[in-house]
DNA sequence: CGAGCGATTGATCATAATCAAGCGATGTGG
DNA sequence: CCACATCGCTTGATTATGATCAATCGCTCG
């Protein structure tokens, strides 16, 4: 098992890949491979996406810079999440994309996406699944920033990224890195870093997580998602591959 | 000019589109109208997405309801706006799709899509553009309920909407509908409905809009877009079809 | 050793929620 | 035709959640 299969498990979670297939991705994998230290931007708003971003490894975020300097993260990006195929399509990115992390990606071009999708249709629709799932997850944000408390924020963004890392091989035995600091999460939950620093503790007191550095373990996830009243359904699991 | 050509006014702000492009999306809307009462559901969560829905008149707007009644409204479909085409790919919809006015839409099944998309390459790029778009509108809402003031939430929706009912071509002299409730605009930006009412009260004051009933007029776009710190790159309208 | 970053804590403040009541228009059934 | 209910909007009073301000601490790194 390669290191970098993390794409090929996540798409795995919606349909059978065939041997072809996998090899298919692992050679859009390959290509011009670059390395971004943390807090430099993979991609900046402004200029035009000319690749595809796949994350091999290390935490990214798209984000967006109010003119006043307010900032909000809009996504987190894990290994095996990748920027839309499409957007190189746009004249101009209108956020930009940040490493969290030190970060190694594949830019890999629009051509050689639809060579590899346009050979494998079970592949395109794996990716095109794997789409509106970060479209599922961008209107949970929007429900969470305007329905959820503190508490509920932060503990429903715990459980989402523990189960986006369980879906790419990233969690074992209920740990996982958790890399953006106090302040990151703060600017992706709408709240003050104070304020997710006392979540945090309520969180640690009530029992729900273990947070050492940047180490995060779940002991009981189905009683964190209960608190967090997380429903897992958008992430849409239960498909072809498992189901059915 | 058919009064149901907003889609077709809304992919002509990307690009030019032939007459037989323009005939081939007419025939799409025309199979299989619906009429939907006001407040019901044209699409239910946990239903399985058997057609592309688009809205040919009316507003409806996509929502989630939590388990204890709280209710968030992710998006605002105006004339001219579609379901996402591979939503049929999933399993079951993660959240709804309700009647905001009385609704009448066209349920356009996959396989019509693909065989348009199919015959008219610029047809397709310009649904994927239409696609883009709607993620960009998402992620905006994130960084307005994460980082802006009720009265900036407020303003910048307007904004946005009456941009995107300008792009289909129902503005007329600064002039258009509004139909959401105050309740509904609420629910849209995370705000209580007392909220929106005094904020709505403060951009009369502040003579930045006229509102009565359902009809919103933007006397000075330019003055409300600056109070809202709206920029409207996140809509992409600037593509082929206008510059270049 | 000093600087800087991230986490933490306490005190105070502000924004917006909640609660409660009333108004005006619309619509409906007796 | 009128009495009454409902809905959407409006207003005032109070409360609460979370922001802001300010300081400290521990750790890492140069």
């Amino acid at each position: 098992v390669s290191t970098n299969d993390h794409l090929t498990r996540k798409l795995e979670h919606f349909t059978q890949l065939s041997p072809a297939e996998k090899d298919a991705l692992e050679k859009l994998m390959g290509e011009r491979v670059r390395r971004i230290a943390a807090r430099e931007d993979l991609l900046r708003e402004g200029s035009k996406a000319e690749y595809v971003c796949l994350i091999l490894s290390g935490w990214a975020c798209r984000y967006r810079t109010l003119e006043d300097g307010r900032r909000q993260i809009t996504a987190f990006l894990v290994p095996g999440d990748l920027s839309d195929p499409d957007e190189s399509i746009l004249r101009a990115m209108d956020h930009s994309i940040g490493a969290l992390t030190r970060v190694t990606c594949a830019d890999i071009s629009r051509e050689a996406i639809e060579r590899v999708t346009g050979a494998h249709p079970r592949l395109s629709k794996a990716l095109r699944w794997e789409r509106l799932v970060t479209a599922a997850i961008q209107r949970e944000w929007t429900v969470s920033l305007g329905q959820r408390s503190a508490f509920e924020r932060v503990a429903h963004l715990l459980c989402e990224l523990f189960l986006r890392l369980h879906a790419v091989g990233l969690v074992e035995a209920n740990r996982c890195e958790l890399p953006p600091t106090q302040a990151e999460l703060a600017e992706a939950t709408g709240l003050s870093a104070v304020q997710v620093n006392r979540t945090l503790q309520e969180l640690r007191r009530q029992g729900l997580i273990l947070l050492r550095g940047r180490e995060l373990a779940i002991p009981n996830l189905k009683a964190l998602q209960s608190a967090a009243q997380f429903n897992p359904n958008y992430l849409h699991r239960d498909h072809e591959g498992l189901a059915a």
